[in-house]
Parts: structure tokens; sequence; C-alpha cells
DNA sequence: ATTCGTTCTTGATGTAGGTCAATGGTGACC
DNA sequence: GGTCACCATTGACCTACATCAAGAACGAAT
């Protein structure tokens, strides 16, 4: 399991035998069956968790009890409650599994290692957190000034193999918007062609 | 003017006079008038800004036209176009000076100074984006599922110092709502009590 | 003092998308 | 194979907020 990190890292730079050693002695794995929770809202956080196989989310359920989707993360994504990995905190979203999915666990101590030994995997993380702020950017700013359809065909155009796998309620509660209002938009967008 | 900068370091941690030689060897200063841009979309970014006095904000055009206010930054704030500093990226944001305004930059090597020399600095610089990460994240479950009140409320709790200061047409485009419903937003906020 | 620009207020009207409710499809489990 | 959840669809109605338009209040510039 440990493979699939490894390939994602050399995707980025190279890693070494003495590499490897390090961090398969410093992370840890774990498979979570379809619905089971890697963290509850309001437990302490210990870890973030990269997915090599399956799909994971993080959601948070507002004062009206509704849930809302944070963040997708299929295979060779990390989730983690805050940017980057820190202990001691309370976990402010759930995080699941929405299938079976087998995830390596990265706990402060794990990620710090890595950052002092390994150098391509601090220019990853940095990137990482640099790309994750703009991609929040314009989320934010997207969930204030587009229409449903817009956003709906812009998650379809950014991430087309996410929509694939998740069931369209989820795809709306990512959204914003309701179950109803993503048929409705599918049913005109297939009436158009 | 670095002085500023000192006593807000100062407040997490502590500055040996050395300290306080780099910093201001790498970091210079810069005054801008109301109205004045730090940077324009599509502009090489050099900087991360400190306002040491004044206010600056970020936003975006959207394809209909349309300003969205991304950050407030009074004062003793950083305001910066990606999380952290970059160089040789092309910004995303519009940077102006909503007040006249006395800032502090810092460019990607005066960053790696402090970073490799102040240990306080990297750690309340860790911290920060972690905070700006929450905070986004919380930002943007509020845009998808709060009513406009529920917002403009938020906000009122969470900033009460900038709400003085900017003009409702600006709260209102970082809000993502029109300055009418503002308006009306008071109007009956001031009846109710 | 007067003009002008800017911001804020208020009203009338329109609309995107929410809510509620009924119906049908589909897969899991006994 | 039938029951039972769960999920998607569709329609009727409603509401929060946008849009458009017309003043009012304020300060800055001449």
């Amino acid at each position: 399991m440990f493979e699939i990190l490894f390939s994602y890292f050399e995707k980025s730079f190279s890693l070494s035998e003495a590499d490897k050693v390090i961090i398969s002695s410093v992370l840890s794995e774990r498979k979570l069956k379809k619905g089971e929770f890697l963290q509850r809202e309001g437990e302490i956080v210990r870890y973030g968790a990269f997915v090599a196989k399956g799909f994971l989310r993080s959601y948070v359920i507002d004062n009206k009890g509704k849930e809302h989707i944070v963040q997708f993360a299929p295979d060779n994504w990390w989730i983690s409650d805050k940017a980057g990995i820190s202990e001691g905190i309370k976990a402010s979203f759930f995080i699941d599994a929405i299938e079976d999915s087998d995830i390596i666990l990265c706990d402060l101590a794990g990620h710090l290692t890595m950052m002092s030994k390994i150098p391509g995997y601090t220019a990853l993380f940095q990137a990482g957190i640099q790309k994750r702020a703009a991609a929040k950017d314009k989320r934010i700013v997207h969930s204030l000034s587009a229409t449903a359809e817009e956003r709906y065909n812009d998650f379809l155009e950014t991430y087309p193999s996410i929509v694939q796998r998740v069931p369209q309620h989820m795809l709306a509660s990512y959204l914003g918007v309701t179950p109803e209002t993503i048929s409705r938009i599918r049913k005109l967008q297939s009436q158009k062609k």
C-alpha cells in the first residue's frame, strides 16, 4: 500500500531507498469500510490521511442540522482537518469513507520527520498548501457570485472523475444546493443538446 | 515603521536585537495612498505585505464585471496573493488601499531568511496558515448555507472593528450580497430593538 | 454657496432556487 | 423473490434576494 504513496511522491521528486524506509517507518496504514469514520467533529485530531484507494469526504453539520461537504478526497488525495497536520486540536469536521478505502495515516511526528529528512516532501507540501488556498479562494468567490448551474458546470470541468463516483445528493451538498436543483439542471442540459 | 511589525511579532515570541537587524535589512517599507494598487491581476507577484497602518483589500473581478472582495486587511494583518509568499507567479487578485496606508513588504528571499533565522517567525507563519485555512473553510460553508442576515451578523461578531471602517458596499461585496440588502438588514435590525 | 460625486435608503417588481409532497427506480438483505 | 431503505425525478408553490429606479444625505472641490 505504501507503493501507491511512493509513486505519488515520485511524480514530483525522486525517492531513495533510504527515504522509503523512513516513510514506511513513520506512517501507518488503515482500512476503512464504506460509511466508517476517520474522525468526528470534536474529537482530538491526530492524523492527516492520504487516500491510496477509495474515497473519503469531510463535512460539517450546521446548526440547522444540515450536512455540508467541505472536501472530497478520491485516490491520491490528502485529506485532513486543518491545512496540514497538527496535534491536540479539536476536529471541526467529520471525515468518513464514501467507498471502502485504503488510507495512509500521517501524524505530526511523521510529518515533521519527513519535512526534515526529505526535502522533496517539504516542497510538495508547501506547494500543496498554496494550491489549496487558491482553490478555496476560488470556491468562496464562486459560491458568492455564480449561479447553481455555473457552479455545477465548473465542478464538472474541474473534477470530471469525481462526478462519476459520488451520489448526487453529495454533489449537491458540496455545491450548496438541493438535490432537486441538481436534478433539474441535468434535465435542462440534456434537453439542450 | 518597523517598530509596529516588531511589536506585532513580540505578541507571539521575543525578538533579539540581532533579529531586528535581520528583519529590517530584509524587508522594505512603502506608503500607499487611498485607491493606490499594490498589485493588479495578472502582474507578477513579488511581495506579501504587512499592514502597519491603514487598510488594504484584495478582490477579483468576475466575468460579469463584478467585484468580489476576497480579504480585508486592517492594521496588523498580512495580505498576499497566495497563502504565503511566492515568486514569479501571476497575481490572481487586485490588491489596493482603502485608506492611506503604511505597509511593509516581504519578498520570497526575505521570507526564507526569516524562516531560517527566526524560529518564532516560522511558527507564527505556520499557525497563520492554519488559521486562515480554517477561516476559509468556515466562509465557504457559510456562503453556501447561511442567509444574508446570518452572514452579516456573523461578520459583525467576528470583525466588529472592520465594520466601522469599510463603506458598506464593500461589506456587501465581501458577503456576496447587494448594498441594498445590507441596508435593509440594518433597517430591520434597528427596528427590532 | 454650489456643484458634483459618492454612499445610503426605500419602494416596486422579477426570478433562481428552496421547500414540500408524490412517484418511481434500484440495490441490499432476509 | 419480496420487502425495505435509499436515491433520483418531477410538479406546485413560496421566499429570499437581485434588479431597476428614484430620491436623500453627506462630504470634497471649485
